[in-house]
DNA sequence: GAATACATGTAAAATGTTACATGATTTT
DNA sequence: AAAATCATGTAACATTTTACATGTATTC
């Protein structure tokens, strides 16, 4: 899957390793992440499958970047996955709640403390969804002047938002739930 | 992460893996799921390291059943775990916004006719989420005489009914972006 | 007669995380 | 003086998925 990010991006635009590392994380990192370690070993699987192509690009007084290009054959792949649709509901993890539904045996402020500790992390998430990640993404829109694309990169941010927002409810119901 | 579901579970009573791939699809499902055979390797890997026993409970008619109780070591792996404050926001990863991000050249009927497909599906989600799971619910409480892990377990059912939901909403907002 | 439920597992492949290794430049 | 940024990568480990392998009993 991680495959279908990065060619995603090179579409758009040549990108060292570390490159869409950046990319990934200030715009896809909502709903699709990954470590920088696991970018460079999937690169270069995608070379040797040829649907990307790389050299290296000097630099004085930094270390020299290995900029990648996707190929005719990457740009085929990716629009073959983007136009296949998905059938089913994504199944989610979230480890706070596998904890929460075995906590019963805890005092019940060791599962408020923690509640609400969620609670602000949420909120500054939220915050981010409405500022930078927004803003971000108008930067972007303007500076390659794809108001098209942009609409979509938006309807993925929209989705952040309002996650957290359902979440921080969740989190207040079960506060108040449990106080009671 | 797996090891601390089949733990929850087997703290309230013993079990085969069959067992415990039923009793997660009917309750974790919604933030914890897993393959039967990773459960199988689990367990194994659990008892290797002494916090589950097994003894095998022949059958006549039906394969042998390997039947799975945790030790006191287990217990404690479980309690210190559920004791232990997880201070970071779950990241996720959703297939379909990945897809979403990267579709700009994709005709926009099929963007909405996998958009709407993925509202029916959620919808049948939410049904099942507000009937079945919340039947399940009482029935294990009642049928245990556990009223205050019920309670937390149907804090989990409701994180499940408010993001199934979110998302609807969300496929509300984006169908009629992408229409407009 | 076919599909599902019951019941267990192994092997291989894919995916993802953590730790290690290096080293200059810039910012605090 | 310490920490963060720039920049690349490998190795080991852990987790997860997919495929294989087997066979009876019950339900549709």
């Amino acid at each position: 899957m991680l495959k279908y990010a990065l060619l995603g991006f090179l579409n758009y635009q040549t990108a060292s390793g570390y490159d869409l590392k950046q990319l990934m994380d200030v715009s896809t990192s909502n709903f699709w992440h990954a470590k920088q370690s696991q970018i460079y070993t999937t690169l270069k699987a995608l070379e040797k499958d040829a649907l990307v192509v790389s050299h290296i690009e000097p630099q004085e007084s930094r270390p020299n970047r290995r900029v990648y290009e996707i190929t005719t054959a990457g740009q085929e792949d990716l629009k073959n996955w983007t136009a296949q649709p998905i059938t089913e509901i994504e199944s989610r993890k979230e480890k706070l709640l596998l904890k929460l539904f075995f906590s019963a045996q805890l005092e019940p402020e060791i599962i408020l403390t923690e509640l609400r500790l969620q609670k602000n992390l949420h909120q500054a998430q939220l915050e981010k969804y409405q500022t930078i990640t927004k803003e971000v993404i108008k930067q972007f829109a303007s500076s390659l002047d794809m108001q098209e694309d942009a609409k979509l990169w938006e309807t993925t941010r929209r989705f952040g938002e309002l996650y957290t927002e359902m979440y921080i409810r969740w989190l207040d119901e079960t506060i108040e739930n449990l106080e009671g």
